[in-house]
DNA sequence: TCAAAAGTGTTTGGGTTACACCCATGG
DNA sequence: CCATGGGTGTAACCCAAACACTTTTGA
């Protein structure tokens, strides 16, 4: 913007020799949960071609005249393709290039991530024939999704596993209540290893990432009853 | 991509009734540079509206025609308005939204970053009347460069302290052979505080990031001659 | 009584910080 | 001689890893 460059690149607008084609821009939404101990990403199965029966991330066209901004326009797909709203969504970056997409010339997304409870699941919405959780690890090892969406996935895991990491635990990610011992759970399964307890458990009450609730145990199995923890902030 | 979504946004195309309009998407450069012991941004005088007499980054349309990719697409472009290239360049995040530029109904642009050599300059090049650099504390203070460029240039100015806080030089960004106090100037310069020097020069040699040329000596000022050294990888 | 998970204490070691001190050089 | 930056050594400290140990429950 810093350059009288041409502008406008409405497709309804009549071609001007100065106008430049503008590429094709959407939204891809990488969903990640735990499930079974184990980190799953959100798949949608594609009906029609191009990789036709493959699965790739669920998303959709940007679209200028209802998306007020990026991160409004992640929401709005989130909304209808999954019939849920997704919590905590952050950007992974923007890929573009002449080949990423056959329908094409040029195609531009914008990925955006989000960390969502093990127990909440989406329904297929607008346009989308059917859902399923799928292990990264297993998509990284087959590598078989539809365009580039493999290493889109990796690059979302990646992010996702230094803030865990990190100990910025999204808001909204882990339940109401929990025990220290089921967010370590949480956290390994993100992070695809072990986690020393000792460490794991002064580093939360060192950062204050979560708190205790006064005098509310979890007795559950044949152990000791557990300190229910609760996430601050 | 996963679900059938209208394609086509060329604006030479012939506009149908299920092709949506597509935003208008530019390339945004953030050069930074350290300067009098400063961290610089290279920033573009603006001689047209909108912002007129404002400074902006400089930046120029996506051209699908000649960029394979949004990172090709960075290079061209600073090869096109600064006269140079620019090493090291790194993607930033991308922001779009209806309000970003008064002259296009919806604007995206993609934001890259590069952390160049001290000595190096540009020059002026397409549609672009003025090239300077500021300090990035200043511009930070007085924000009043245009669009939203003035958080675009903190988020980058927040990427590149991190990977110097990690001591993840970029290749080409020191001169040939250093001292480690220069390096540590450059570093303190970029992180806008001051490092300890035994723990700096510990960490060098720790990381290897930078090794020690044999022999090599720096005779100076009024000081004991340093050994020189130059980055590894 | 035993298994299982909760919870605490101790030691060790890596890495940073802070400070002191010597080295080599030009003025 | 002395100011200046180069370079080394030491002790304190923080934090994480590893390990041992006690506690409390259900079966």
């Amino acid at each position: 913007m810093t350059t009288p460059d041409p502008m406008h690149c409405a497709a309804s607008a009549p071609p001007a020799p100065t106008l430049h084609p503008m590429p094709f821009v959407r939204i891809e939404l990488v969903a990640l949960s735990v499930i079974d101990d184990r980190l799953h990403v959100l798949l949608s199965h594609r009906k029609e071609a191009p990789y036709k029966g493959r699965w790739g991330l669920p998303g959709g066209v940007l679209r200028i005249d209802l998306d007020a901004s990026l991160e409004a326009a992640a929401h709005r797909v989130a909304a209808e393709r999954l019939n849920r709203a997704l919590p905590n969504l952050g950007q992974v970056a923007a890929v573009g290039g002449a080949k990423r997409d056959p329908r094409a010339p040029w195609a531009l997304s914008v990925v955006y991530r989000s960390l969502v409870q093990p127990t909440l699941d989406a329904t297929p919405g607008k346009r989308v024939q059917a859902l399923a959780w799928r292990p990264v690890d297993e998509v990284a090892a087959r590598s078989d999704l539809a365009f580039d969406h493999t290493t889109l996935v990796a690059q979302a895991v990646e992010a996702v596993r230094r803030e865990i990491r990190e100990l910025r635990l999204p808001a909204g990610w882990a339940p109401d209540a929990f025990t220290l011992g089921e967010l370590q759970g949480l956290c390994e399964a993100v992070l695809g290893e072990r986690l020393d307890k000792v460490t794991f458990r002064r580093r939360i009450d060192h950062t204050g990432v979560a708190v205790a609730i006064a005098g509310k145990m979890r007795a559950g199995g044949a152990h000791r009853p557990a300190q229910l923890y609760t996430l601050a902030a």
